[in-house]
DNA sequence: CACTATCGCGCC
DNA sequence: AAATGGCGCGATAGTG
């Protein structure tokens, strides 16, 4: 592999039905991007057949960023549909429904194009792509995005090593012994006794309803059972309640149950989506993968004579405004490693208050001292404050919003405006302010975090593997003496992400990797 | 019975 | 302290 992935040009290979392994890397020996109508369709087999490829055209994906682009987002855009609409044939509605989905994920390749159609679709897509106003931004977009669609094949195969032997340890210190299927575990069960006893009479911990009731009947009232109000009533039952649902929501999210189902032959093998959130983000379809509770990551461990190099993106979503929006003041601060004390300094306050204001701008809070640190920001980085606040009327006006490689944000819903032309309007308008405002941010971030995964997959010393991402940090595995090859790569990755996004830019976006045994002890 | 909505909390 | 964004997921409770 090495360099180029994302850039240059290349041999182009246009490919359908399922394909012979041996020929595929056989052909891959020239270094060809492949296209093909979908990469959940054809690329598991592949991969489970030994065959890792460079480079690649999704045509699902980019006819999504395409239509989406177009302002018709969410249309279908499977490769079947975009060939229909070239042709001005009826589109077919398989879309991203549930049972499509079904199909990608049990069905071999099930597409009625033959290569040539497909390679018509690549061409139209080619040149929507260069009529855009930015047309080598969204070819990066669609090179990494592509890029992404490989991996998540690859990481799903691979996996993430997991210890089930310790993870039941845990589980067993924490829980009590596995109990018979539909049962509280021990300790469970005994909190919610202990839950019971203190109200004078059965209540089901799990049921907000029956909580709030039972409270009320103490003469406590209760908005809602969320863990900090509850925190804050003297009630003799809230010590033990709290416990329960920390306890209960480990033992029903990745309790043995979940391990029975992801967890096999020492590896999770979670099912990532790529761009399955609007945002550019890689969801999951199963398995919770971006939602891994710090408590677990004890049982995350490299295998003998291998480590886990871990690296996350420090304080991204920030430097990526600083970039995009180009202000100087605020690129100077992002120039520094620690963005908020730097940012707290050329404020001229505590670095909480400038993380707050920064956190407030991207998201647009306004709770707390909100408003107080935001006028602040609005004179010391009036460009920064600026792009924000431009994204966030945008959303008001009912208007979309773009990353800064093309992504585009959903436009309103009908019910949306009706809404907004309602007594809620105002509430409305400014809810849907605050989603284009963090977009142009979190999309942006997602791009930069894409664009590193796919530099770095090209870089990674063999047998070394990614094995894990989640928004904007990574995980490689690998044997212990290419431990130091692999943190060069990471950083050189992300050098190199930056560069790809933003060209040469004063802001610097620091990920430091760092070789453990397990996870727990990366941060 | 199957399906959907709501709640609440884990992660970023 | 609780009027910041994005998600997935499971249990309960309500609906057809």
């Amino acid at each position: 592999m090495g360099g180029g992935t994302l850039e240059g040009v290349h041999t182009v290979l246009t490919v359908a039905g399922s394909l012979d392994a041996e020929s595929v890397r056989e052909r891959e020996r020239a270094a060809p991007r492949w296209v093909w109508a979908d990469t959940r369709a054809v690329y598991p087999a592949l991969v489970r057949a030994g065959v890792r490829l460079a480079r690649c055209h999704d045509l699902t994906l980019t006819e999504a960023l395409l239509l989406a682009h177009d302002g018709r987002y969410g249309e279908a855009h499977s490769a079947q549909a975009a060939f229909a609409r070239l042709h001005g044939l009826p589109v077919p509605e398989t879309g991203d429904g549930p049972a499509a989905k079904q199909d990608t994920l049990f069905e071999p390749e099930r597409t009625e194009l033959g290569a040539a159609e497909l390679a018509e679709v690549h061409a139209d897509q080619r040149r929507r792509i260069a009529a855009l106003p930015e047309p080598g931004r969204f070819r990066l977009l669609v090179a990494a995005e592509s890029a992404g669609a490989l991996l998540a094949a690859e990481m799903a195969h691979d996996g993430m090593p997991w210890r089930r032997d310790a993870h039941d340890e845990l589980l067993t210190e924490l829980l009590g012994p596995r109990p018979v299927h539909g049962m509280r575990p021990a300790r469970l069960q005994a909190l919610a006794d202990e839950v019971a006893a203190a109200f004078g009479h059965p209540v089901n911990p799990d049921s907000p309803q029956q909580l709030v009731k039972a409270f009320k009947g103490a003469g406590l009232q209760i908005g809602s059972t969320r863990s900090w109000e509850i925190k804050k009533l003297g009630h003799p039952a809230a010590a033990p309640l709290l416990a329960y649902k920390e306890l209960a929501r480990l033992h029903s999210f990745h309790g043995w149950t979940w391990a029975d189902q992801w967890v096999r032959d020492g590896r999770f093998r979670p099912e990532y989506v790529v761009a399955g959130v609007v945002s550019g983000r890689w969801a999951t379809s199963g398995g919770g993968a971006l939602q891994i509770p710090k408590v677990m990551r004890k049982v995350v461990v490299a295998d003998d004579g291998w480590a886990l190099i871990v690296a996350d993106a420090a304080q991204l979503e920030p430097r990526v405004l600083a970039a995009m929006a180009g202000d100087a003041g605020l690129a100077e601060a992002a120039g520094e490693i620690d963005l908020y004390s730097a940012l707290a300094a050329s404020f001229g306050g505590e670095r909480e208050n400038a993380k707050l204001a920064m956190l407030s701008a991207m998201y647009g809070g306004t709770g707390g001292d909100a408003a107080k640190v935001l006028a602040v920001m609005r004179q010391r980085f009036p460009q920064a404050y600026r792009f924000v606040e431009d994204a966030a009327k945008a959303g008001e006006d009912g208007k979309v919003v773009r990353s800064w490689l093309g992504r585009t944000s959903p436009p309103p819903s009908g019910h949306w405006r009706e809404l907004v032309s309602g007594p809620e309007g105002a509430r409305a308008a400014r809810d849907r302010g605050r989603f284009t405002r963090n977009f142009v941010v979190q999309a942006t971030a997602a791009e930069w975090a894409l664009a590193l995964l796919a530099v770095l997959r090209g870089r990674l010393p063999e047998p070394a593997r990614l094995v894990f991402f989640q928004h904007d940090e990574v995980m490689v595995h690998c044997p212990l003496d290419l431990v130091e090859e692999v943190a060069a790569a990471v950083a050189a990755s992300a050098a190199e992400a930056t560069r790809l996004l933003f060209g040469s830019t004063p802001v610097r976006f620091p990920m430091e990797a760092v070789a453990v045994s397990r996870y727990s002890d990366a941060k």
